[in-house]
DNA sequence: CGTTACGTTTACGTAAACGTCAGCGGGCCT
DNA sequence: AGGCCCGCTGACGTTTACGTAAACGTAACG
C-alpha cells in the first residue's frame, strides 16, 4: 500500500536484515529515514542506499569505504572539489575492483582444478570396489 | 640462498606480513613450519599455503574456511569418506565463488556507470569556466 | 484495564584477525 | 662481560559489524 514510505518491520522483511542493523546504518550515516515521532520511516532513497550497502558488504567493503561511496550520489552539487575527490575515490575503487576479479578468476581455475582431481581419484576409489550392492 | 627454508624474518618480508600474523596462522592450523629448536623454518610447503591464505582473505573467506579449503591440498588419502565430504566442500566454496564473480561483474559495472556519469559531470563544469591560465 | 505487538534508546557482549607490549632466552660482536 | 638484535610465549587491547538484553513508550485489541 503506502510503498513510499515503510516501517523498518517492513525494510526488515524486503531486504532480510534486522531492525538492529538499519538503526546501525543509520548510526554510522549510511542512511537517515524520516521521522513520525520516534518511529523512523524509510522511502525511495533509503531504500536505494541499503540495497547498495549490501551488495557493496558482499564484496567486503567496509561500511565506512561504502559511505564514501554513497556520497557519490548525492553531493553538495556546487563543491566542484569535492566532487573530483569523490569521484576520484571511485576511480581508486574500480581499480581494486577488477584487480579482484583477475583474482577471482584465477583462484576459481585453480579450485575447480583441485576439485577435478579429486573426481578422478574418487572414481579409482569406486573401481576398486566395483559393486557395493 | 637457503630458498628451501625460511626464517620468520624473511617470510614476513616476502610476504608483506607480521611475524605475529604468521604465529596466528600457526596456532590456527593453518601453516605448521618446522622447528630449529625454538626457532620456526618455513619450507615451500609453507610457502604456497601462506600464498593461498593471503588470496583466500583478499575475497573475504574466513581463516577457518580457508583451513578447510587448504586442506583439499593435503588428505589422509584412504580416509574415503573424509575425501568425500572435503570435496563436497569444495564444490559449495567455488560455487560461491561463482556467485560473488557475477555481483563483482555487476558491481563493476555500476561503478563504471557512476564514474562516466561523474565524468560528464566535469566536462560540464569545464565548459562553463573555460579558460583557467 | 491488562496484555500483546511494535518501536525506541542505552548499554554491554561477541567473533574475527590481528596489534602491541612485557618478559625471557640465545647468539654474536667487541 | 655488556649490549644488541632476533625470536619466543603469553596476555591484553582494538576494530568491525552487528547481537542481545533491559527498560520504557504507545497504540490497538479484547
Amino acid at each position: 500500500m503506502t510503498d513510499e514510505l515503510m516501517t523498518i518491520r517492513q525494510m526488515c522483511d524486503a531486504f532480510e536484515v534486522t531492525a538492529r542493523t538499519l538503526r546501525f546504518y543509520e548510526s554510522k550515516e549510511l542512511i537517515s529515514p524520516l521521522r513520525d515521532g520516534q518511529r523512523r520511516l524509510y522511502g525511495r532513497r533509503d531504500r536505494a542506499r541499503l540495497k547498495l550497502i549490501l551488495r557493496g558488504k558482499r564484496f567486503g567493503f567496509s561500511l565506512e569505504e561504502i559511505r564514501q561511496m554513497l556520497d557519490l550520489y548525492d553531493l553538495d552539487d556546487g563543491q566542484e572539489t569535492q566532487f573530483r575527490r569523490t569521484c576520484e575515490l571511485a576511480r581508486e575503487r574500480l581499480a581494486v575492483m577488477e584487480r579482484q576479479r583477475l583474482e577471482l578468476d584465477d583462484a576459481i581455475a585453480e579450485l575447480r582444478g583441485q576439485i577435478s582431481w579429486g573426481e578422478r581419484k574418487l572414481a579409482d576409489f569406486d573401481k576398486r570396489k566395483p559393486a557395493a550392492e
